[in-house]
RNA sequence: GCCCCCAUCGUCCAGCGGCCUAGGACGCCGGCCUUUCACGCCGGAAACACGGGUUCAAAUCCCGUUGGGGGUGCCA
């Protein structure tokens, strides 16, 4: 077998549909196992379509994948001489005719012939002649069947009683899929055609088609199975988050997708799930895909995803999750402790200085402010829950944030393993001089930053700084002490 | 209605006639670790849709049933 020349030839709806993008994964990943080539086809019918916003709207989300194209992108508008060329000589062999039949006098025929709802070859022999509106349709066969051999599902074939005669082209003199499909693919000599179960039921109109038009062999076909949701139904732009960018803003790593939608249809046979690209594209071949249709579960994407993160250094962290950040640098005094003259300091560096504490606490980037808002905001927001249970109900609390606040007022701040130790001793010592245990973790990192959980504590705090942790534990000390009379 | 596809734990995959008392992962449940929340670690429940064949032997091959899905456009 010669090197494979895959396409990916996707319509231009506006954005990157997951489904297609699974598509382009599979032929992509084919190509690149084989050594092959993979051409980018963006089937725009309409000129129309044919804008740089369409065309992004693709282009984009495949290059943020990471998935490459040799050849590309063409586009099925710039093809039309091709097009009607090929219309032609369907006409002029009879395997095409003009029809100038509308919907409702389609049905009205049926209906007078009382025959089931179809086309039924109305125009077959009625000698139309083209003009405006007038439609040409293909001349299926009566007899026989057609077949088409499909790597993944084996032989399949198709009556041909029960195709109708198809439209070609339309009344606006504009070429429908089946016939650009068709020419295109043999033009841009395609070997395989990767693409979605959905497209199944249409392969045997194209077949036919290129038949007519006395091409050769036809290509390798691969229909994929339907990515579906948790019903089992087709994924839909109108019924789920289809759309591909929808991920990458919601904090979605394209390492993660390419993973998960690798394994939607296709599973290593060493059962290794998480691995890099590299080692998908040696293991990947069409044969091994499965038949039946997949859940795209957003649970399993999550996990994927954050297990990409977990794996990234502080210093890939704080960079990918940069753009997820919404706060401003602060300006304080700052981890550099000792001097107590204001320094900035960037979110990204809290971030990288968390990184570790924070990657193991979340699947998508766009979790990353939460985790530290309070750290850069200059305003603390106290969960009313949080606040009752550790400082108005906790045991000893006001006691614990006088002390912790007097003894952070000796230290210098350059120890997160210091902090942690001063206030831990003074819930020991409180545990004793009361007979009972109490806790002084939660009442400080409820003081500090409104909630009950949070990152461990003692970096954060270092990263606060001291002057703005001491205003903090003496704001909620006043608070406690004006809530209750 | 007609045509086509599909069928292993809740989910995604492994299995391609004997290695299967069916394996992994997610999720779920329980435990350990832990002075927050998590991570991590250990353990557990959980599936070959059903009925016929073929075969010494079937989750694996064939047929049927049932169930699910897709298509049936002057969308792609």
């Amino acid at each position: 077998m010669t090197t494979p020349r895959v396409r990916f030839a996707p319509a231009p709806t506006g954005f990157l549909h997951v489904g297609s993008a699974r598509t382009a994964l599979f032929n992509w990943l084919y190509a690149r196992h084989h050594g092959g080539q993979m051409v980018l086809r963006i089937e725009d019918t309409d000129a129309a379509l044919k804008t740089q916003q369409y065309v992004d709207a693709i282009i984009e989300p495949l290059r943020w994948l990471g998935l490459d194209w040799d050849e590309g992108p063409h586009f099925q508008s710039d093809r039309s001489q091709m097009h009607q060329a090929a219309l032609r000589q369907l006409l002029d062999c009879g395997a095409a005719y003009f029809c100038d039949l509308t919907r409702d006098d389609i049905e009205q025929r049926c209906k007078q012939a009382g025959l089931p709802v179809g086309y039924h070859g109305w125009s077959r022999d009625r000698n139309v002649a083209d003009g405006p509106g007038v439609v040409v349709r293909f001349r299926c066969p009566d007899l026989g069947e057609t077949v088409v051999n499909d790597v993944v599902r084996g032989r399949v074939s198709f009556p041909n009683e029960s195709l109708e005669d198809f439209v070609i082209r339309r009344g606006d003199g504009s070429i429908t899929f089946h016939l650009a499909n068709a020419v295109d693919d043999h033009d841009m000599a395609i070997s395989h055609v990767i693409r979605g179960e959905d497209l199944l039921n249409t392969t045997p109109r194209v077949l036919l088609i290129r038949e007519a038009l006395g091409y050769s062999s036809p290509p390798v076909y691969a229909h994929l199975p339907l990515l579906v949701d948790d019903k089992r139904r087709k994924l839909s732009k109108r019924r789920h988050d289809v759309s591909l960018d929808d991920y990458r803003r919601r904090g979605y790593l394209p390492e993660a997708m390419v993973n998960y939608l690798a394994l939607l249809g296709w599973g290593p046979p060493d059962e290794i799930e998480i691995r890099p690209i590299d080692e998908i594209i040696k293991l990947f071949d069409l044969d091994a895909v499965k038949p039946a249709p997949a859940f795209f579960d957003p649970v399993r994407l999550d996990h994927i995803n954050s297990s990409y993160i977990k794996s990234f250094t502080p210093q890939q962290f704080a960079a990918s999750a940069d753009p997820f950040i919404t706060s401003s640098d602060i300006n304080r005094d700052s981890s550099v402790a000792a001097s107590s003259s204001p320094s900035s300091i960037s979110s990204r560096s809290v971030v990288e200085s968390l990184a570790g504490d924070i990657q193991q606490r979340i699947a998508r980037l766009d979790e990353v402010q939460g985790w530290i808002d309070w750290i850069l905001s200059d305003e603390v927001s106290y969960d009313d829950k949080a606040w009752q249970k550790s400082i108005v109900k906790g045991r000893a609390a006001a006691e614990v944030l006088e002390a912790v606040e007097e003894r952070l007022a000796d230290d210098d701040f350059t120890s997160a393993e210091r902090l942690e130790a001063i206030v831990m001793s003074v819930g020991d010592e409180l545990s004793e001089r009361h007979g009972v245990r109490v806790r002084s973790q939660a009442p400080v990192r409820v003081a500090v930053s409104g909630r009950a959980a949070g990152l461990p504590l003692w970096m954060p705090l270092r990263l606060l700084g001291k002057d703005e942790t001491l205003s903090r534990l003496r704001k909620a000390r006043s608070r406690l002490a004006s809530s209750r009379p």
